[in-house]
DNA sequence: TATGAATGAGTCTTCATTCAT
DNA sequence: CATGAATGAAGACTCATTCAT
């Protein structure tokens, strides 16, 4: 009895969600959102909708296609972030300063699009990640190798430690944000801990690039 | 649902394909890959059977379904891994040996299992990942407190750096050894450079972790 | 469950069948049919749409899956039926009239869904039935009771035989008119005679039970 | 951890069931047996060798084919049960003489086979019943014709109602008998009640037949 | 006799996509 | 803009059937 038959209606046209207007904000929001917790080849044009408020038939209104959904995901989100987050990128800074600025930046930007660290980590950073040729189409290459021109001269001065590949250090850096941030949910659940906040993260992983493990004090430089 | 006499046209039952007989591993090892490439939820049941040139019906005819795909997929490779990781920890040594240890088993075992980096970050950290409860099931947890132990009692100490979270640490490593090797295909594509080798990648992240981005000369020292 | 974007070659969704605009009634009414002739275990979706003119897909537009199709079937079909044959059945009747009216208002009732008594047989009576525990929350027990009761009084005053079983009889009533409509197509197969019609059987029926086998004694016959 | 993943072992040929050699005779029992509780068309080969200990494989090897296997259930079984019922009818007996015999016998063989009715109502009663025209071929219709003539004997001199139709009645007993026996388990679960044994239907039945509702009358009594 | 491996066909079900309204 | 109806193309899973061993 709980099972209920479906008896369509025969009552077209009045629209329903959306009272504020912006219907394809609503889809799009929803979209990431699920992308973020399922992926994106597990959630169906349906699931969006629903969420939403709407009819699956609108998805297509909006958005077309499946992939042009995907296009406009990145374009009008992802992309946004990515520039916001690199674009402030200054040739004459310090290499520790632009490092700091762009983790600050990318810690920011999560703040407002919190699905994001998730769906980087599955969709771009994977391979065969469905938004990945799409993304990188938006990676702003010049300026990462700012960074790491600005780290190799940094490591010609001896100023940062030789052994690391100053390219490799970019993504350490940029995984590191994006893994501790993605995968708060499992460390909480994993040790039943709450889930840490991104600024304890942002502390953690600012610490750990700065020094490694060792530690700073006198006592332990004086030891060695 | 209809059961009624059914004569095929075709001759079935010959044996075609895996004439080297384990063709249960063949699937799972087809399993395997196409996670890494494409994750589990777009990968059928079909493209497996394919990949190991055997048909669709053979995989439920192994697995039974999908979710026991997934059980043996755990239980039988991802288990054993984990295993062969954490088993030796020894609740004695030193936090660094022990994260040297670590590190260094699981980079050796991932190069016996090329397609556990992706399919980790994908579907073990992700929330929502296909595999996340069935591999949290198989953690050590006793193991992974030990080390955490371990660099609590070093911070006491003094010898690590207070500043960092004693369990974050040990995702972070384990998570830079993940990432890294995961996304070691992405960076070869988006720099156009070949791509850095599991030791190359080791080294990289074991100077990362001693020291951060400072320099260990002397000068650098001196200079502060 | 893979979700790729996926162009179909042709168009779809232009209506073709069942233009008269009921599509979901037709969908139950060859679904009855089809249970009735074949039994709900030998009827496969795509056989049912087949009939009504549409494609398996529309039965799970409209019905989800079989588990509510068969809810729909009982809730929408036969148990509207039953009401129609219980509900009148008065407390204060004599037994033999209550009987009469059951029968006579069952009868009636088949009359307008033919598919019932093999349906009724097949998967309601007969242990295993897909439709058994459905229809046995639908039944009016207390109404059934009030028949039973009724013969006990009957039987009491000498005016029924002490030897039938006061449940059992109930039974025999509604399966020998179930069984006799049931069967009425092979009892014509066998025997070479012409389907006979209900009214036919409802008389042979009647004629049973007023006196079994034994013709009108005078007594019973002046009494009259 | 409860699911399974069947890993096939590698070793053919000893047979595990059957220890008493008649392996054939438990596949055909283990069918009839399905065959009543879930009917023909739900129960597959492998539930049958299943419950047998065995393979479906066997199935194959023994009966051939699902077609073949019907054969099999008919003419082993259900022939067999039909010529004990009818082989004794003598064309001289009185009509109901003959029907007691014919009531007695069947019941008799039904102990022996408590799978035969349910069978029948759906199997052979019912349109669309996998086995009817299997048992068509094997019903002694000359047999059948003795007891109707006998009957039309009968109203002829006035000992049986005339209301009767003397082909329908012998449906109606045998319909009766194969009812309240297939519906026994149905009944229990419906009232509650134990589920009545053969011996109480068979009693109720006669009495139903010998005088339908009515009580016996004195001058009927009497003459016993 | 008996088994395990293998297959093709078919069933249920989901889904992206389209279109008339 | 929005909906409901409709469809074809898969995907998971089942099963009768075959054959080498």
């Amino acid at each position: 009895m709980a099972r209920t038959a479906r008896k369509p209606k025969r009552s077209p046209g009045r629209p329903v969600a959306s009272a504020d207007g912006d219907a394809r904000e609503h889809l799009l929001t929803a979209a990431t959102e699920l992308f973020a917790r399922q992926g994106v080849a597990a959630t169906t044009f349906a699931a969006i909708a629903k969420r939403a408020g709407l009819t699956p038939a609108m998805m297509h209104y909006y958005f077309k296609d499946r992939e042009h959904l995907l296009d406009s995901v990145v374009n009008e989100k992802i992309a946004t972030l990515i520039a916001s987050v690199w674009s402030p990128v200054d040739a004459n800074a310090a290499p520790e300063e632009m490092m700091r600025g762009v983790v600050e930046r990318l810690v920011a930007g999560i703040e407002r699009m919190p699905w994001i660290p998730s769906t980087w980590m599955r969709e771009v950073l994977n391979e065969g990640g469905l938004l990945r040729s799409r993304v990188l189409r938006t990676l702003p290459f010049d300026k990462v190798r700012l960074v790491s021109a600005a780290v190799e001269r940094g490591q010609a001065k001896g100023e940062i430690q030789a052994d690391l590949d100053p390219v490799l250090i970019v993504f350490s850096m940029l995984g590191l944000v994006m893994m501790h941030l993605a995968t708060a949910p499992f460390f909480a659940e994993v040790f039943h801990r709450k889930e840490p906040d991104p600024q304890a993260i942002g502390r953690h992983i600012t610490a750990l690039l700065r020094h490694g493990l060792k530690p700073t004090s006198n006592k332990a430089r004086n030891r060695k």
